[in-house]
DNA sequence: TGACAATGACTGACCAGTCAGTCATAATGA
DNA sequence: TCATTATGACTGACTGGTCAGTCATTGTCA
């Protein structure tokens, strides 16, 4: 029921704990070193980073129901009730983790440098989302939102208002800006900023599913897209 | 291990059986009657049709693993131990079903009718799987194969098979006709065959997450999509 | 009546969540 | 500075419940 109120780990520094096991200097007073990394709760920190961690793996590998707190503990190299200090229980557990897995996707893509053509912004932001999602383990996290949004309301709600909705509203913004300075013909689109996206979705999806049978280059994929959209591209 | 073979269910009388219990009319010769399903082998059918259906609507509900199969054999009016009259066990009856429920899909897309332009045979074929999967429960299906696939690689394999590479090959296709023709301009396009299809997949996985909070029309963002690729459409 | 289909109580493995006990660290005081 | 006490993070054996799969019994058709 009751949540417990830890703030989020700040310092991160794995190897130097290790390193520090021998002696742990004794400064009583003063709590203004936040490096060497050994008194209580940076290590309660470290321990929480890596069930985070460890958790996030197996909920990507196996979802919600399959994934056993057991392996979750062993993989982090904790005990079991460990996590229960962290986290009231799997399914909270669950929630929080994709929320603040998502929450860095946001930061990325709101800070849109309008510098250059719209086709120009457009093409780094793309360029941006497909080589830090679609490359990487975040493509599987929106895998993961796909697989168990149904199933908890609450992730779904929360990823349409805080990503879909903004990111949309975003991207309609730049499509009436191309509009407005004649780089997009089809003003329609600005209706359905969805069939922007729409390829970088795909190319998720595909990632996760068929990238073994048949590789896929979202990036030239992406081009072409975009080459629709905004006329043919001028050979580079 | 070994797989059972029965034959798929034909006949689905449902409300019939329950009326029919009291008295059954000893027809024994004549299989002329396929309404008052009585003997035997169609009682079966009629049950492992049952299970399927109510199968698939717990696997689509709450995915592999958090489905019991108590409460299928519940949903389908049937003991648990029927259950495995028809299927070996709880893997393979998921891996059967998504099977046998992808096979109707790809009779209707593979048939074409190659009548009028190529933006005119897309557009129909469009609307047909919109109206077909998108707004119906097998888009959930292909919800289940993005959310189960890497969990169950014969499924990915099998649907990338029989499914996507076909489909994508077929699409292939009609783009280079559309190409050949004048239709579409962009030749890369060929290429990416994802692309054309790309709002569709969009517009199944909103539909599953996001359609209460906001709906979206399918249709006309498919519309809009081929403005992009064929030019801007004449009002009709 | 014989053959086969259907049943559902039962078993055993599995797993989320608990809690009494341990021990490294922090606080206190002399 | 060192000894003593207090704290609370951490542990992992344990509990209670769940559920896939089984099988002896019962029902039904030909």
């Amino acid at each position: 029921m009751t949540k417990r109120t830890k703030r989020s780990p700040r310092s991160s520094s794995e190897t130097t704990t290790r390193a520090a096991t021998a002696r742990v200097p004794k400064v009583a007073s003063a709590p203004l070193r936040p490096k060497p990394a050994a008194n209580r709760a940076e290590k309660s920190a470290e321990r929480r980073a890596a069930i985070v961690e460890a958790a996030m793996e197996e909920f990507i590998a196996r979802g919600f129901a399959a994934t056993r707190l057991d392996d979750v503990a062993k993989r982090a190299g904790v005990a079991k009730g460990t996590i229960y200090l962290h986290f009231t229980d799997k399914e909270s557990m669950f929630e929080e983790l994709i929320r603040t897995a998502i929450v860095p996707l946001i930061g990325n893509i709101t800070m849109a440098p309008p510098g250059g053509s719209v086709r120009e912004t457009i093409e780094r932001f793309a360029a941006t989302f497909i080589h830090e999602v679609v490359s990487t383990r975040r493509g599987d996290i929106i895998r993961l939102i796909v697989a168990e949004g149904p199933r908890f309301p609450a992730i779904a709600d929360f990823y349409f208002r805080e990503v879909v909705s903004r990111g949309l509203a975003g991207i309609t913004a730049l499509i009436q800006l191309g509009v407005a300075s004649g780089e997009i013909r089809q003003k329609e689109l600005a209706r359905f900023p969805q069939l922007l996206v729409a390829p970088a979705i795909v190319a998720v999806i595909w990632q996760s599913l068929f990238a073994r049978h048949a590789p896929l280059d979202a990036i030239e994929m992406f081009k072409v897209h975009l080459d629709l959209i905004f006329g043919e591209r001028r050979t580079t």
